[in-house]
DNA sequence: CGTGCCAGGTGCCGT
DNA sequence: ACGGCACTTGGCACG
């Protein structure tokens, strides 16, 4: 019977090569302990000797870990081959097939190392763009009193149309976006409405967000498109105090 | 004088309590236990019970990790704020102010908490688009014989153009790309080009990457837009084998 | 597998 | 603080 978890207080490099290489895929492992790390692949990083957090998960990913913010100083994506060698210092390498990317992990001492029998869990995410297009279609009437949506996700040559419809005046193209739009949106909706107009198609376009930032809007009547106001509608059984 | 690290087995809630509140600023504070997870702000989300590993940083970061992927199921960016309540289970509520965010962790066991005092370190990486524009400004010939740089970060009312020069034609607007240039990168190009036609220029613009998708390809040459071909450097000393 | 694009994106730097 | 934007973006869905 395999532990929910397990702790190891200054393991010998033998120990943690050995759990690294036969664990690996049952346990999240976490090492704690001086590293210094180069990276080479897409770009190319190195980090000096410093303390570190440094997270192996079953499926491949690794994760290193400095005293701040939320992302990783250095990391690898899932289905990353992990090889371990001993010597003065613990090395461990992380590579990844494609793109060809390596993780090199240098540590002159681990502190601790940790087993955790951790579960994928069910999850459930409410507030998502798509949520928000749903509604539209269900409630054309949110847009204006002639629209009729045609087909979500329509494909262009030029990327996908979030929403295609019509109105009595021709085409409606909308760009959905569940946070403040900003320039990038506008510039996402031109595309799609100047694909239409080259076929020759009479179009209108509208970016949908809850909220728009004025150089967006500016840019927006340039281009003379449109803007709807839409928030996303958040789970009605959360709510904040 | 504070110990390095510190390991707890199988902690009573009053002292998971003790330590976040009193502790979190000195260590980063990792838990191994049953959890389950509301979040509610931007989005809202529910994480049903499962065993997770939750990681609490100095700065107040705050990451819940399953045994997948590299990123957490949840989590709550720095300087967010930590209360914990005991009862029948801990429950743990991580705040954020603007945006005003909510995490609430629910733990009936707590399996593991560990201390670790992690550092900073030093962090260098290499081959990033600020560099390829710094090439650039170094070697104009590059992209032309007769190019001359005028001005990086070249301020427009519709976002900022990498690098601004002049051809024996008029101005060059160059939009750089670390890695392949897709639909975005041409928009946003275009956006830029357009605002200085507004304003009655002749300009030409031109995307520099390593590479550029066949649709995006498609679509500069719609626009009457140029490609140049160029890659980041990579550190000389970091080389895959 | 390439390509597009959303994301509770995060983080950085500018006004 | 607001906003634009790069990022080893990650992750997913679809041709």
């Amino acid at each position: 019977m395999m532990e929910k978890y397990k702790f190891f207080d200054l393991p010998e490099f033998s120990t943690v090569k050995d759990i690294l290489e036969n664990e690996r895929k049952n346990y999240v492992i976490t090492l704690f302990g001086l590293c210094k790390i180069l990276y080479a692949g897409r770009a190319s990083s190195i980090a000096t000797y410093s303390s570190r957090l440094i997270t192996f998960k079953p499926d491949g990913s690794v994760l290193v870990h400095s005293n701040k913010k939320l992302k990783p100083v250095n990391w690898q994506p899932s289905s990353s081959e992990v090889k371990v060698e001993l010597g003065d210092e613990l090395k461990i390498y992380v590579e990844r097939k494609r793109p060809k990317e390596v993780l090199e992990i240098l540590m002159p001492i681990v502190y601790y190392l940790s087993l955790s029998k951790v579960d994928e869990g069910e999850f459930h995410l409410f507030g998502s763009e798509s949520e928000m297009v749903e509604e539209v279609v269900k409630n054309p009437e949110l847009i204006s009193r002639d629209f009729i949506p045609l087909e979500r996700e329509y494909q262009t040559p030029f990327g996908k149309i979030d929403l295609l419809g019509v109105t009595s005046t021709g085409y409606l193209v909308l760009e959905f976006k569940r946070a403040q739009a900003g320039l990038e949106a506008v510039s996402q909706l031109k595309r799609y409405v100047d694909y239409l107009s080259w076929k020759g198609e009479k179009v209108r376009g509208g970016i949908v967000a809850p909220s728009i930032s004025k150089s967006a809007l500016k840019l927006l009547k340039k281009y003379e498109l449109e803007y709807f106001q839409l928030s996303p509608r958040l789970l009605s059984t959360i709510r904040l105090k």
